[in-house]
RNA sequence: UCCUCCAUAGCUCAGUUGGUUAGAGCAUCUGACUGUUAAUCAGAGGGUCCCUGGUUCAAGUCCAGGUGGGGGAGCCA
């Protein structure tokens, strides 16, 4: 008989037949309760052994982690805590777990803790929530845009482009660096590395996105991507994953519908799929809110919370507004804002706070930054000042999705990448879209661990990743 | 990288103006009980008080440096 997955067997529907399971000891309690978990859902089964005849060699051995099989009748529970449950006529251990030195108990633990244990926080309600509603996005962003008729692309994991310009990035050499070849000024011959250059690893598959966008008409990419700043914060990975969709012949105007309808799509679906998973991950985060003020909680539960956002219509602002809304507010006018708000300075996170969290209590997308604070690739508009890019925040993360309609007239990027001193023989190939064929087109990024954040209510980005990747630690 | 807080039992924490044998709850072990829901009851074991140095008759407690971690900021997704 194959085995059957616990979120199966949950149903009255399956009361009477007989079915093996296999799963991981929670709790074994009153000698005679085993509450298992196979991670296929949430909750656990409970399989009922007789006191009698299992031997005290097995019983002790049923410790909190300990893989076991079962097969057994499936009944109509007598007890109030699970629908039905499993009354066993056979019983293997598969592996102990030594309950002296199981580090995850049946209890509460800390955040902080369990990302030590890493490798066994999966074993706890929590992160296999997470993890299971990670996937369920993983998905879903894969289904909006097939549906939507993207092609995803595969961009490049290690990439010769030096001109990204998004972050820090990591070198990749195969160079023996105790023993580094020099060329004739003395300096490091990367003629010799693997590539005859230098080589990093990516830091946004944007530029090769466009390349796809402009003959497949709409890509995306979903992917790892690498920073190599030294970032100490709850919203930064050195690896994190990034949705970046990019679209021929799309302004910004429905870029920013697309940026809308995909988090919207992806919030619906994660409502309908996880809903055991979002309650609990709900009920945790009220849990932990206790111990905060009042004016430090939310004020809608989670899942309420996503509803809201899947009901209401995005907020538009432009950065222009967005900085006459920041001069007449209240913090800035009794001077509570630690930096100054003025045109032209990049939007500090306290703004964007007070921006989402008090002024539009929802998602709002700022809109036409000025130019000398974003990227060179970003659209110029009329007005000479400013680009036409997006920032989408969120309240509790900040900005979750950024994006623009790209330059595509030739001239004015060929000034840009002068402005910010990026030779045009090292982006030649990305000149070339705009040399022959050029249209408009747009696209973002979006960061995934952002979005399960989000989803989650999980307060820190390393606990939204199985093994977060971060400053002076790299374990596991 | 900057600011700030923290480090005591397996876990979560208490530990008084520096003072004699460092405590609790949970977990673990032993026993009792037995339709339990993080079962309950009784008992037991368990400590390099993060590391190094200093002040002092005396340091878990004070000081300096280091290491690790949290929160916030910058950079950004």
């Amino acid at each position: 008989m194959q085995r059957e997955r616990i979120v199966n067997l949950r149903s009255e529907a399956q009361v009477g037949k007989e079915f093996w399971v296999m799963g991981w000891v929670r709790t074994f309690r009153n000698d005679q309760f085993i509450a298992l978990n196979d991670g296929s859902c949430l909750g656990n089964l409970q399989l009922v052994i007789d006191r009698d005849s299992t031997p005290d060699s097995i019983k002790k051995r049923l410790t909190t982690g300990a893989a076991i099989r079962a097969r057994g009748m499936l009944e109509a529970s007598q007890g109030k805590g699970q629908s039905t449950e499993l009354r066993v006529s056979e019983l293997d251990i598969l592996g102990d777990a030594n309950p002296e030195t199981f580090p995850i108990q049946m209890k509460r633990h800390t955040m902080e803790f369990l990302r030590e244990k890493a490798h066994l926080r999966f074993r706890t309600s929590t992160f296999g929530a997470v993890f299971r509603v990670r996937h369920a996005l993983n998905f879903a962003v894969h289904r909006f845009f097939t549906e939507q008729g993207f092609f995803q692309m595969h961009t490049p994991i290690i990439t010769g482009s030096d001109a990204e310009g998004a972050g820090e990035m990591f070198q990749v050499t195969t160079l023996d660096l105790n023993d580094v070849p020099k060329n004739a000024e003395g300096h490091v011959d990367f003629a010799e590395d693997f590539f005859g250059k230098t080589a990093n690893l990516t830091v946004s598959g944007q530029l090769e996105a466009e390349l796809g966008a402009m003959a497949l008409g709409q890509v995306y990419t979903f992917g790892p991507t690498f920073r190599a700043e030294n970032s100490n914060t709850s919203r930064h990975l050195a690896e994190f994953w990034m949705i970046e969709p990019e679209v021929a012949f799309a302004d910004l105007a429905s870029n920013m519908r697309l940026a809308e309808d995909c988090l919207k799509f992806i919030l619906r679906d994660a409502l309908a799929t996880c809903d055991e998973d979002l309650e609990f991950l709900e009920n945790r985060e009220i849990e932990s809110e206790k111990q905060l003020p009042q004016d430090q909680r939310h004020d809608q539960p989670l899942r309420a919370r996503l509803q809201a956002v899947v009901d209401a219509p995005f907020q538009h602002v432009t950065y222009t507004e967005a900085i006459d809304l920041l001069r007449q507010s209240k913090p800035f006018k009794k001077k509570k804002f630690k930096y100054p708000v003025e045109w032209g300075i990049d939007l500090q996170s306290e703004h964007e706070r007070w921006l989402v969290e008090k002024h539009f209590g929802g998602p709002v997308i700022i809109t036409d930054y000025p130019a000398q604070i974003k990227a060179f690739y970003m659209r110029q508009n009329d007005d000479g000042k400013t680009v036409a890019a997006m920032d989408v925040l969120v309240p509790g993360i900040g900005e979750i999705i950024g994006g623009s309609q790209r330059e595509e007239r030739l001239d004015r990027l060929q000034a840009k990448c002068a402005e910010f001193n990026i030779p045009e023989d090292h982006v030649w190939w990305y000149l070339d879209t705009r040399r022959f064929g050029s249209a408009i087109h747009s696209g973002f990024g979006m960061g995934f661990e952002r979005l399960v954040m989000y989803v989650t209510g999980m307060t820190n980005i390393r606990d939204v990743i199985p093994f977060p990747r971060t400053p002076q630690n790299a374990e596991f």
